[in-house]
DNA sequence: GATTTTTGTCACGAAACCGTCACCATTTCG
DNA sequence: CGAAATGGTGACGGTTTCGTGACAAAAATC
């Protein structure tokens, strides 16, 4: 999961400095030099937040802030502002204007690094929140907990996730690949037999409370999730 | 220290008349339309006071009250609520939500701001007023006191408050990250780490009360403080 | 001002988890 | 029937994650 940031600095030093702290804390750095090139880097593809200095030839970062936070599509976008000094009218215009954090120069990288995090985990998922019930099981994400007949199933993370996709999209069959992009994501190079393995690891979980045929072999094309029995005789 | 106030209603006439009473008193003024728009608002800031209009399109105030008032970040947003006429009904039902006031509309510019500042000048104490009580533990917010098995727990003040919080939102996972926010507060800047350690030491805490298994690690995702028993078999 | 408590960070080790492979059983099809 | 394809299964090394004790700085207390 690479979190890509967008850096608009015009000092070109400072613009570095930035941009190697951030990328040896593995994060993506984009860097924009002005609100211009910014905003064209944004209108080919939204990184996950936008750290901008206050002051920029042309238009200036708040302008920018400004502007991301009127279009429909860049309103959520995160956005950090970096200011001068400690201009006090500058943080509360910032804010104003729509920056989510600003931190004052000069700061040290730690400072940075937290503020981008803070930033980054405020933003609430709140998706794939509800319980999910079916067949003896009861899939929790809020408390990321399963029941099988009442009793808690321990299961680690991918299982989870896996247990999770399936009983979203019941009564249908997902191909490997399928399910490494949705549980695995899109990005991620595993071999298609590893589902197998985590498939074998979620049936070896659920047998101890005789919940077995819930996860189903369809021979050539992948798994299924169904309550229904499956006896074709 | 300029005062923030977000005044939320959907007529325009009276949102611009009672913007620019408050703006005259000093106040600074932020809009918003309808709830949805106020909950963005107050998602990316928190204002010092919100004023909100009983009827909404949309989500009602009453609602929107409610929905403040369950979240822990603004439960001790100070909340005022206008309402029609003199609907004794309604009063009592905004006050049952959580609003600290209200207001019957029409109403003078003196009166509203005297109300404004009333609550203001009454902001409440603190997060969390209430008795917290599971699984032979008892916090008490008000005496700042934890009770096991009726026996007093020595615990710090970071401590405490990891543990209000998890009581307060029980048999549900908190990553590092919303423990962070939401215990130390958005704009402390410490390890993810260091919520491990706080972790244990309050496991260690509890510990001599027989007390063990109520905060549970849910690996790859967080701490969760349950009641229910993770034993498997 | 000195002592005690509290707090954040780190290093180390244990445990859990993950991806891969080899091997075997079963099915499919020439 | 035999070969190829497909999936189940157990094991193994590498990595990640978490618990734990120690330590120094900061804060509170006396």
């Amino acid at each position: 999961m690479t979190v890509n940031v967008l850096v608009v600095e015009d000092e070109p030093a400072i613009l570095e400095l930035i941009a190697v702290n951030l990328e040896q804390a593995g994060l993506h750095v984009l860097r924009a030099a002005d609100a211009e090139a910014a905003l064209r880097f944004i209108g080919e593809a939204l990184p996950d937040l936008v750290l901008v200095d206050w002051m920029l030839p042309g238009l200036s970062g708040i302008e920018l802030v400004r502007r991301l936070r009127r279009e429909e599509r860049t309103r959520a976008l995160p956005l950090i502002l970096l200011t001068a000094r400690g201009a006090e009218v500058d943080k509360v215009l910032g804010l104003e204007a729509g920056a989510d954090d600003y931190v004052t120069k000069p700061f040290s990288p730690r400072e940075l690094l937290a503020r981008i995090r803070a930033v980054l985990r405020r933003r609430r998922p709140e998706v794939g929140e509800e319980v999910l019930e079916a067949g003896g099981l009861k899939l929790d994400p809020a408390a990321r907990r399963v029941l099988a007949q009442g009793r808690v199933v321990s299961l680690g993370p991918t299982e989870f996730r896996l247990l999770q996709f399936l009983m979203a999209h019941p009564e249908r069959v997902h191909s490997r690949g399928q399910l490494l992009d949705r549980v695995w994501g899109d990005h991620v190079f595993v071999e298609e037999r590893t589902v197998d393995v985590h498939v074998r690891r979620l049936r070896a979980a659920l047998e101890p409370y005789g919940l077995s045929g819930l996860i189903q072999t369809v021979r050539g094309a992948g798994y299924r999730f169904s309550v229904q029995a499956t006896q074709e005789a």
